[in-house]
This record gives C-alpha cells, sequence and structure tokens, in this order.
DNA sequence: CTCAGTGCAAAGGATTTGCATGCCG
DNA sequence: CGGCATGCAAATCCTTTGCACTGAG
C-alpha cells in the first residue's frame, strides 16, 4: 500500500462508494499526507501551496474521512490534524508534544496490543461497551523540546 | 478524597497556589464534576443551572485546570468536556461511543498499565520522546445506543 | 482600599455554508 | 446536459476577551 499508484486507486474505490470522485484537489490532499509521517495540522496544508481553497482544503478532507481514506487526528490543541486512514498505513498511536503540539506517530507495539484487547472485553463486561478501535497517545516533551 | 470537604480543602489549596480563591461559583462547579461518573460537556454545565454566566464557566474551568483540580478532556464532536483531576479520583481511560458522543469512564486496568510502560520505554528509544501521561479512548456503541 | 471574580456584550478564530461557476462523465 | 467540485465571501459556533461593577479580606 505504499505506492502512490496503490493509494490513488484505493481512494478512487472509497470515494466512488459515496459517488464522489477523485480529483485532482484530493489527489494533492493525499499526497501532502502520504508525504508527511505524522499527522497534519490544516494551516500546515494550506501553508503547503496545494492551490486549493481554504473551503476545499476543509470539504474535501471531510469528504476523505467519510470514505475511510483519512483519518482525523483530535488533541488539545487548536487545529484539527489529518493522516492517511490505519488501515492504510498501518495501526499506530501518537505522541503528543505538550510543549510544541507537534504528533508524531509511534507503530503499535504487540504487547500492548494484547493488553488492549483485555482492556475492550473488560469495558464490554463491566459497562456494556463494544468497543470498535481504540485511540492511545503518550503526551510529554519530544525530542526537540527536551 | 471521596468527600466532598476533602474536595474543597484539596482544591482550595491547590488554587492558593496560584493566588486565586475558591469562590462559590467554583465551588458549584466542582460539585457538578463530582456528581458525574464522567466527564461533562460545557453545553450540559450551563444547562445544570449554576446561575454562573457562560464566560464564568469557561473562565473558572480554564482556572481550575490550570490549578490542577480538573482535567479538559478533548474527544471528537465539537465541545469540550471536563472532569475532576485524575489524582482525585484515580487513573481511568475513556469509552467514547461513536453515536451519541457520550464519554464513560473505565477505571484502569493493573496489567494495561503494565504495558503501557512498555509502550512509554519504547518512545523513549525509537523516538527520543519522553512521556509524561497517557489517554486512552476506547471508540464504540454505548450500551444505550446498541 | 485593593484586587480577584463576575456578568454582559462584543470579539476571535477555526470551521462551515450559500451561491454562482467550472468541469468530468 | 446533470451533478459533483470549487472559490469566494459571508455566516456559524464554540470560546475568549474588554470593561465596568461587585465583593471578600
Amino acid at each position: 500500500m505504499a505506492r502512490t499508484a496503490d493509494l490513488h486507486q484505493t481512494a478512487e474505490q472509497r470515494l466512488r462508494r459515496l459517488n464522489q470522485r477523485l480529483t485532482s484537489g484530493r489527489v494533492v490532499l493525499l499526497e501532502v499526507l502520504a508525504a508527511s509521517d505524522r499527522p497534519v495540522t490544516i494551516p500546515e496544508i494550506l501553508e503547503s501551496r496545494t492551490g486549493l481553497a481554504q473551503s476545499s482544503v476543509y470539504r474535501n478532507l471531510v469528504v476523505l474521512e467519510e470514505a475511510g481514506v483519512v483519518d482525523r487526528v483530535v488533541t488539545r490543541d487548536e487545529f484539527a490534524r489529518y493522516e492517511l486512514a490505519e488501515d492504510l498505513t498501518g495501526h499506530h498511536h501518537h505522541l503528543v508534544c505538550s510543549q510544541c503540539g507537534v504528533v508524531q506517530d509511534l507503530p503499535a507495539h504487540p504487547a500492548l496490543e494484547t493488553a488492549l484487547r483485555t482492556a475492550v472485553g473488560d469495558a464490554r463486561r463491566r459497562k456494556g461497551f463494544r468497543a470498535e478501535e481504540h485511540r492511545l497517545d503518550l503526551i510529554g516533551v519530544c525530542s526537540d523540546c527536551a
């Protein structure tokens, strides 16, 4: 799935299910996200000179998220971040720097995932909650801010 | 720490460090949060007829957070949620319903915490990231929405 | 008195939407 | 042609701030 062609094809298929097209603007957005190994903020996308209007960036990211091609990542700071959907890039967690706000990816750790499955069962038993996915953020200080 | 008197005393101490007082409005906010076993949204607080102006609610929650008495909880939906600080209520994770947005608490599980410590070491080794805390959300469907 | 705290109204800022136009199928 | 997609600008909506007033110490 690392190859650009595969990404485009997958995105196109998923968009088509919603009767939407893989337009050039959407391709550009996917390329910006694919070029980053961490979630990207919307200001960063706008600054990367995609040629897209601000409203188009917002609108297209919503569409791409609905299509399951990208994930929206929410942290405590003021803007939303986006990255390619986890099923395209592999399951991972996030390292959130409490100083500068940057978010890095951390590939999942097998032992941790096993423990998380236990927690999912626990939630089911104790709260009747059917967990379908999880989100783990480690908050601390990144190497740049240390 | 379950008793209201203790909560007030602790809150007052922590506020005093910032040269702030435990005013009646702040007491009301703490009571609203203490009465809930899950994070509460600001609209919910406003609807609970605290008698506080909207701006005071926002302002006081910021102060209480700075004092370390409450935690701000961010999810994917549009508003912020608050709950008593973890050191007052015990470490826990969140169950976020993807249908209705409600957030429930789930007390931490020992085996999971152990695995998380491993992940923290992993982040340190691989990314030079010094994690100080973590945030785990299980996303799924709550018992009401099922 | 002094200064934190409060209410009200206005401002701020990220995100969303209305509308007319452009473009792919 | 028909409908999705886009740009621009205006509107939204949660949240923050300015300002004058109140109140505790």
